[in-house]
DNA sequence: CGGATTGTCTGACTTAGGTCAGCGACATGC
DNA sequence: GCATGTCGCTGACCTAAGTCAGACAATCCG
């Protein structure tokens, strides 16, 4: 490792703490400890038992308690037994703690534009923090099953979309390609899957299936500021996973000359080409792997 | 600002919140408070004196006392009278403090390492970094007058100097350049500014006056990667800042057709364009801005 | 010289954050 | 139905961090 790289990361660590505790400093501008303000909202953000939100802000039982005692006395919280085992309890806002959630979210959110506002060069920046969120947040990156017409599935497939078309010679028409049935991607049939770096979608891939042993893979996409950390092959390995699953036993897939990073994915990890299996537009190539 | 910005830079705080925090607690891995550490290694990066170190740590007096006292009875440090104020106190590391300062340099350094290891794009995560702390680190850079004889002047003036012979199709000899006397830009003719990034200096622009109501900018320079940032523009305003601060009214400028940023920052913040006022033979525009 | 100011230190106090043992209510497996 | 474990709560206790008033010595300025 070159030094120059070590002093190149401390200067940014030493440029982030400044600005992180900016930050935390401003969450301390509503007259509350930083503590209760994390766990009030963990709360907002939907952390509503108890044992969920401990582990979530690593705090210990007896103090996680003490805090939402507190929160109960201001009146932002009030928690209730859990509806399945009365020995577990839920959190939840009341109207007050809803104002106040809403207030700490206008506060992040605020410090969060003020700093792109106050810097010419925005997308870049943008796409420099992406970067660094993913590389920092690597290991955070989980992969989920939802619902294709879900926000963060069409998030997804909307950049795929047009990355499709910047890629493809011939561009890319989406009424032109067979758009699968969302109900092909969910379960009973199929299922899709997105990854999610600290709840922001970056990447996804499809398994649309028609309720037989056979089901073809769609849509794998990664976003490019995750590129080069073997997500696509992750999502790949989940899907697959689905796929035995759902008792599927062959599956197919079929990609373009152009995505080359894609066709050499698909080489190493199995499967095999085979001959043309639809007659849509855009594809060149075709895929087989049987599990 | 769209929300997708927003959520963009809250993953990115998320992320980076929980790598500092990593960083804290491997600071706490010797067994030592997180203020006595900071408090350590402030001294170890050549902060001696006991006022200097209150304010880059942001600590009460009676909290910094009693932190210098705890790393006294360790053996890390001893505090001498200043030399020149026996009011003051100056504190420095001893043999086992330079050793313990030296353990947790190796913890910074081994900790940016692995981030960067177990990241397959090194240099672009790097660069990322770097325009992260750039844009961050923005609001601390620090305008200051200073000699412009001083290292920072003379290290921005060879730098502007440097930019000429490289910019202009003539090449820039500095013997042929009417160079200002030194004391034409200070106090109470002119002033010399220079901007500080972490301490070292990123840009300058010289105030030339003769002491009386006109003056004349000049040497105006942002180092290139400091630039996109408004940094000439704030440069500008503190000189024009002070030539009203001297009691000048007019203040005239020659620049070269090459430095199109240049000509654009005078263009849009007021400066209208005159006549030749000398035979200097590198500039080709002349402006004049009135207070 | 004498009063005001500066720089540091000390003691008393507060708050935030965190640990730990044990309690009571409930759940689970045999 | 009973032993065992789980979950959250409580009280007692601890450390780190920070605040504040005043003490004390050195320095500065008129």
């Amino acid at each position: 490792m070159p030094i120059d790289a070590v002093s190149r990361i401390r200067r940014f660590n030493r440029a982030v703490t400044a600005e992180v505790g900016a930050l935390d400093t401003s969450f301390l501008g509503r007259g509350r400890p930083l503590g209760a303000a994390r766990v009030l909202n963990a709360i907002g953000h939907g952390r509503g038992e108890v044992g969920a939100l401990r582990d979530y802000l690593g705090l210990d039982s007896g103090l996680m308690s003490r805090l939402l005692r507190g929160l109960e006395e201001e009146g932002l919280v009030v928690t209730l037994p859990h509806p399945g085992d009365a020995r577990r309890r839920v959190a939840a806002l009341t109207e007050a703690g809803r104002r106040e959630f809403a207030a700490y979210e206008a506060l992040s959110n605020a410090q969060a534009s003020s700093l792109v506002e106050r810097f010419p060069r925005a997308e870049e920046l943008l796409r420099a923090m992406d970067l660094v969120a993913t590389a920092l947040g690597r290991e955070r990156i989980a992969v989920e099953e939802c619902d294709p017409r879900s926000e963060a599935a069409v998030h997804c497939l909307t950049e795929y979309y047009a990355e499709l078309g910047r890629r493809l010679a011939t561009g890319f028409d989406v009424a032109l390609s067979r758009d699968p049935e969302a109900a092909d991607m969910m379960r009973p049939r199929g299922a899709f899957l997105v990854a999610l770096s600290d709840g922001r979608p970056i990447g996804c891939v499809g398994l649309k299936g028609k309720g037989g042993e056979r089901a073809e893979i769609k849509r794998l996409w990664v976003c490019p500021s995750a590129r080069g950390l073997g997500l696509a092959r992750r999502l790949m390995k989940a899907a697959e996973d689905a796929a035995r699953n759902l008792a599927i036993t062959t599956l197919r897939l079929d990609s373009n000359s152009a995505l080359t990073e894609a066709l050499q994915l698909y080489r190493r990890t199995g499967w095999v080409e085979i001959d043309r299996f639809n007659d849509d537009p855009y594809p060149d190539f075709f895929f087989e792997k049987r599990l």
